[in-house]
DNA sequence: GTGATTTGACCTCG
DNA sequence: CGAGGTCAAATCAC
């Protein structure tokens, strides 16, 4: 999930709270305590696999200069009483200083919706499954291009990792407000299994442009699951 | 004081 | 042994 910010040192609100438990630095990163001569070699190898995710194929010392993150670790705060497993891993652009790569892992299980107290009534997070959605068998990438038609305004747009699925990952790029285009990571995902989207608002449909390696192209129309039911905060 | 964050040490796995 | 991820004591913010 790729997640433009308001603020300096973190992205926006996904609507769950979070604690961090953990950070690691990304090389060339303003360590306090470390500077470029310090740097160990699987910093080095760190870096270059982010280069390689995020498609930057920078040469090493473009990159020592542009980096400037480090990579924070979160799980969601009520994992010690309802044992939600959800987590994200956040670290900064190197593409551009105000977007953040938010990485989530496992769902939330903890019924928790902080978006419940929004100012509209209509702007509770809804969890839905692309029923309709037949996910290329993707070795490497999928490149997904969604639109949202959304009776209101929509305000953000998840992807979930399947839940079958463990250690695959999802990513997306938040462009305005109705199309977005993203870029869909799923190692290991097979056919058979569901993605899960999660909106802040309630959008008509969107449409599914998928494209991978192995699929050339595949259009469909997503049919929506309401998964959570009637909400109680209305 | 309490709760959250920082940060080096530690753990696990390939 | 290296790398990603996590722990937990110290520190920080309120």
């Amino acid at each position: 999930v790729r997640v433009r910010s308001m603020q300096d040192d973190y992205p926006a609100d996904d609507g769950y709270s979070w604690s961090k438990y953990g950070q690691k630095d990304i090389l060339g990163s303003k360590h306090p305590r470390s500077d470029l001569t310090h740097l160990r070699a699987h910093d080095i190898l760190n870096f270059q696999l982010l280069c390689h995710r995020i498609c930057a194929r920078q040469s090493l010392t473009q990159a020592i200069v542009k980096l400037n993150s480090h990579r924070g670790y979160y799980r969601c705060v009520h994992r010690p009483e309802k044992g939600c497993e959800a987590t994200k891993q956040v670290q900064r652009s190197d593409s551009d200083t105000q977007l953040f790569d938010v990485v989530y892992h496992g769902e939330h299980t903890c019924a928790e919706n902080v978006h419940s107290r929004g100012e509209s009534a209509r702007s509770l997070p809804h969890h839905v499954s692309v029923s309709a959605g037949v996910i290329p068998p993707a070795t490497s990438e999928s490149q997904v291009t969604y639109e949202a038609v959304s009776s209101g305004s929509t305000a953000g747009i998840h992807f979930m990792s399947p839940a079958t699925s463990a250690g695959s990952q999802v990513t997306y790029e938040s462009g305005s407000r109705s199309t977005t285009t993203g870029r869909f990571i799923s190692p290991g995902m097979s056919e058979s299994q569901v993605a899960y989207a999660e909106f802040w608002t309630w959008p008509d449909n969107v449409d599914f442009m998928l494209n991978s390696p192995i699929n050339e192209r595949l259009d469909l129309n997503a049919d929506f699951v309401d998964e959570t039911g009637p909400s109680d905060f209305d």
